[in-house]
DNA sequence: ACTGTACCCTGTAGGC
DNA sequence: TGCCTACAGGGTACAG
């Protein structure tokens, strides 16, 4: 569900509530999500202080005391719900919630319907209630010692992050070099650039002009030098996921958060959703296309992506 | 090594 | 109303 600028967003709502608190109840419902969770989890978690937050590709990373960090992955359609003086997602004893919540994710929640995928409820220190909900479980969580992330088979083969320095042009030509594969699998391949999804892997070619079908290679180097499609693409990545961070992310459908707020990026789609509307590229008379492509829909623009 | 497809799971929307 | 298909932001496990 979410690619990076969600998952910062959840991460950036987190921040407070977590920060300095310790997990003082873990309630795990289910042996598993996506993978099982890891040996005695709850008796792992329970007691431990958090230090920090941090982010790693689509991973949000919580920094615990005694050098251990609790990854989460949000899969599709995880969420957090972050319930304060009153009970948890799960609700009273009615099914109904006591108290404020907030959604972090991509969804809105509604306490009697999706309460059924309501898997972890986290107590923390200060009263704080935060609820894994995450109906197609696609979603996971990994308890990794501090010093091993960089190993961990989920972590060891992430390519760059999209916003550090290491996403340039010519780090794109290098790794396209032969490949080919079109340019929408290369972008989505997490081994090459970590955090993007099918949302902003659309908008960053269509911001740059580039025909989602071509192959990765024509990225290359050419004559030592990376090509200015690979310049135009590392920069367009950069600006829509800055512009989506400063956004709150993107929200779909008729997601609301408890507290009013959602993201707003979706309103600046360019090319994603807006199948058979007219191309908002000054000068281009298109009209933006959606096709199946690796089993997920591409929306571009067959006259201004080439 | 690389590439394409099937699959994991649940919910929702649309056609009939 | 029900039944069916297609699709949804994620990633992995194969077969070729």
């Amino acid at each position: 569900m979410p690619e990076l600028p969600e998952v910062e967003t959840v991460r950036a709502g987190l921040e407070p509530v977590l920060t300095g608190r310790a997990f003082v109840r873990v309630e795990q419902r289910r042996p598993d999500l996506r993978f099982p969770l890891p040996e005695r989890f709850a008796e792992r978690l329970t007691g431990r202080r958090v230090l920090r937050l941090d982010r790693r590709a689509k991973y949000i990373l919580v920094h615990l005391d005694q050098d251990e960090v609790l990854a989460v992955h949000l899969g599709m359609t995880g969420r957090l719900i972050v319930s304060v003086g009153g009970n948890g997602a799960g609700g009273g004893p009615d099914g109904h919630a006591v108290g404020s919540s907030v959604t972090l994710g991509q969804y809105a929640y509604q306490h009697g319907k999706d309460a059924k995928h309501d898997h972890l409820v986290f107590t923390m220190s200060g009263g704080a209630v935060v609820t894994y909900n995450d109906a197609r479980r696609f979603g996971y969580m990994t308890l990794i010692p501090a010093q091993d992330l960089a190993q961990d088979a989920f972590f060891a083969g992430l390519g760059v992050e999209p916003l550090g320095p290491e996403l340039t042009g010519a780090y794109l030509a290098v790794r396209a070099a032969s490949r080919s594969v079109d340019l929408k699998a290369f972008l989505m391949d997490q081994r090459i650039v970590a955090g993007l999804g099918n949302i902003y892997v659309c908008e960053a070619l269509f911001r740059a002009g580039l025909d989602p079908f071509k192959p990765a290679a024509r990225l290359a180097a050419r004559g030592g030098k990376p090509t200015p499609a690979a310049g135009r693409l590392a920069a367009e990545i950069k600006a829509v996921l800055t512009e989506a961070i400063r956004a709150g992310g993107s929200t779909l459908r008729d997601y609301k958060r408890a507290d009013g707020t959602t993201g707003l990026f979706q309103n600046e789609f360019g090319a994603y959703g807006r199948e058979d509307a007219p191309c908002l590229k000054p000068g281009c008379h298109g009209t933006v296309r959606r096709k199946t492509q690796g089993g997920r829909s591409t929306f571009y623009c067959p006259a201004c992506q080439r």
